[in-house]
DNA sequence: CCCGGCAATTTGAACGATCAAATCATGCCT
DNA sequence: AGGCATGATTTGATCGTTCAAATTGCCGGG
């Protein structure tokens, strides 16, 4: 490792004061143009970069963003979090932040580890995934005050925490919307939803957005709807079911229940899945892609303006996912 | 934000001088062990930790372990990295340090951010993913004395580097080796293998496998071999080929690869994967399973070892993969 | 000619931990 | 009883940066 640089060294090299430097790096305004102007030569000349713990330990800031990175997942739907996160470094990177991984088994460790993390290495933010009802990590951020952004609409307590933090999402409603709109357009009437058991906010959400269009074009959801938990085999079962009871396309709140329909289901059927991942690219299954890059995105510049400002105004973003058309509808 | 405990208050606290706190952690053995046990048990009540950012002033370690994350991939094989990550998030906070993500585009980028990382987080080592062909990136980190651990073997210069510096990887050849034999074992004679072009480290690897379990059993590879670009496609019409040449059971160098086999392959024939990614499990592909937990525990004791003794022994690990028999085969 | 005011720069202190060296206490040996 | 090794604890310095206050240089006005 080659000897590192330090803002002495610059200094030194620049006829100048330590200050002087770290005026002409974190407020140029103060500094007589000619001097920052050299300043900034001979920083380039050495490659100084200013070292974060030092900083950190004046400034109380890591430039350190926190999240938890979940086991592979269930199975398809992995790669989702997989492609956030990527969005997220890059999106952190760009903003002067880089992205620190955690695990956790539940709310109550992942709330150990927050204590743990924010007395060793003070990240700045956290970001959650996977917000479910009641969910104990956002009081217990919103008690102490640590900024965070959550991936996933606040789905208990709407009314109080709408605007209590902020929360990027994608739209699922949307999502089965549009894939619902685009199977009636092409003259399907039995339109059936596979999805799963009532209570999570998601799945009741992208729910919601096929019933709605159904009821928009005057059709009835009555007995064109199954639930299960998430995977092939409800979805090979719920789809023989749907289809027993006349229906002609399917739309479905995941990949995976999307597959298993798509195998039972004749070649007159279509089939719609939700998240676009590998699989859907790779049996040609129509899915519900959402914009994973920008919603991860979204977080970053919601947390840096909280992170910049003295009053963090809580906002939120809801993104439109978009129909990634494929052969299966 | 609570307000922070320093040292200084434990020692306030426990009437003994910060230094003696610093060792009550650090160096047990030099404390009385009845001041240990009073000053512990203040550290408890207090729930003090130590500042990650003071200790890397002084000490230059920094209990960050840098890895970069991809794009969610070219498609099904994304989510292999994604369990590796959480293994080894996992491992790495078992033995005290954690995770921080970049990106990177390609060797070059990736050495910038190396320069950039090193200098202002200064994370205490690396490990390397995607290892390849004259690869830029170890050649920097051995220059510069960088601990690092690859994920994957070095596949130039194998006599001079392969005790140059650690890695981890599976054995893609024990792998295919399983799955052929299994095959063979059923009554196979005419087993075929799609692979990628020739060229790239692990898929020669993966073929090897396949060729010298043929050779064990005296039969020929001879024209029951396809290459080409991973994907569905390849493995669609490689799959054709080789069926009508008068293969009858297809070992795939990947998930992709397979599952276009399967889709043109018949019932009677059989198909094995490689990596066994959620989609093998989705449509009941034999596929071939990596340890990759055991590989993340393998890389973070490799660094620990590394950053704990002075001499860094270069070491290697080769796990063997197992196979998860399902349907195809 | 001196002084106030302002811009530009420098100096000293502090963040919280650990290292190295100094101090204090204790018991043993001669 | 005094010296000395050994164990236990404390003190001072330091890592690299930024904050806050002090200093310097310069100009114009009274």
């Amino acid at each position: 490792m080659a000897d590192k640089v330090t803002i002495t060294d610059v200094a030194r090299a620049a006829g100048v004061s330590r200050q002087t430097v770290s005026n002409t790096l974190n407020s140029p305004e103060v500094v007589r143009e000619e001097t920052r102007r050299h300043v900034l030569d001979v920083i380039a000349r050495l490659g100084y970069r200013a070292n974060q713990a030092a900083r950190q330990m004046r400034t109380g800031r890591s430039r350190l963003i926190a999240i938890r990175i979940d086991p592979g997942g269930d199975g398809i739907n992995g790669s989702v979090l997989d492609r956030f996160l990527h969005g997220l470094t890059e999106s952190a990177a760009r903003a002067g932040y880089r992205i620190l991984l955690y695990t956790a088994h539940d709310d109550r460790s992942e709330i150990a580890t927050f204590e743990d993390l924010i007395a060793s290495y003070e990240p700045d933010a956290f970001v959650l995934t996977a917000t479910h009802h009641d969910d104990l990590r956002t009081s217990w951020l919103l008690e102490r005050r640590v900024p965070f952004v959550a991936f996933g609409r606040p789905w208990s307590d709407l009314r109080d925490h709408v605007a209590r933090h902020p929360w990027v999402d994608v739209d699922g409603a949307a999502g089965t919307e549009a894939a619902t709109r685009r199977l009636l357009a092409a003259g399907h009437r039995r339109v059936g939803f596979i999805g799963w058991p009532p209570g999570s906010g998601v799945g009741d959400d992208r729910r919601a957005g096929w019933e709605r269009t159904l009821a928009e074009h005057g059709l009835r959801p009555d007995g064109l709807h199954r639930a299960g938990e998430d995977g092939v085999a409800t979805g090979e079962s719920a789809a023989l079911d749907l289809l027993d009871a006349g229906a002609t396309a399917l739309v479905c709140a995941s990949d995976s229940l999307a597959l298993g329909a798509l195998n039972v289901a004749g070649p007159g059927v279509a089939v719609t899945g939700f998240d676009d991942t590998p699989v859907a690219g790779a049996v040609g299954l129509t899915s519900v892609h959402q914009p994973l890059g920008d919603a991860a995105a979204a977080c970053v510049a919601l947390l840096t303006r909280a992170l910049d400002s003295a009053a963090p105004p809580a906002t939120h973003v809801l993104l439109p996912p978009s129909l990634t058309v494929r052969r299966s509808a």
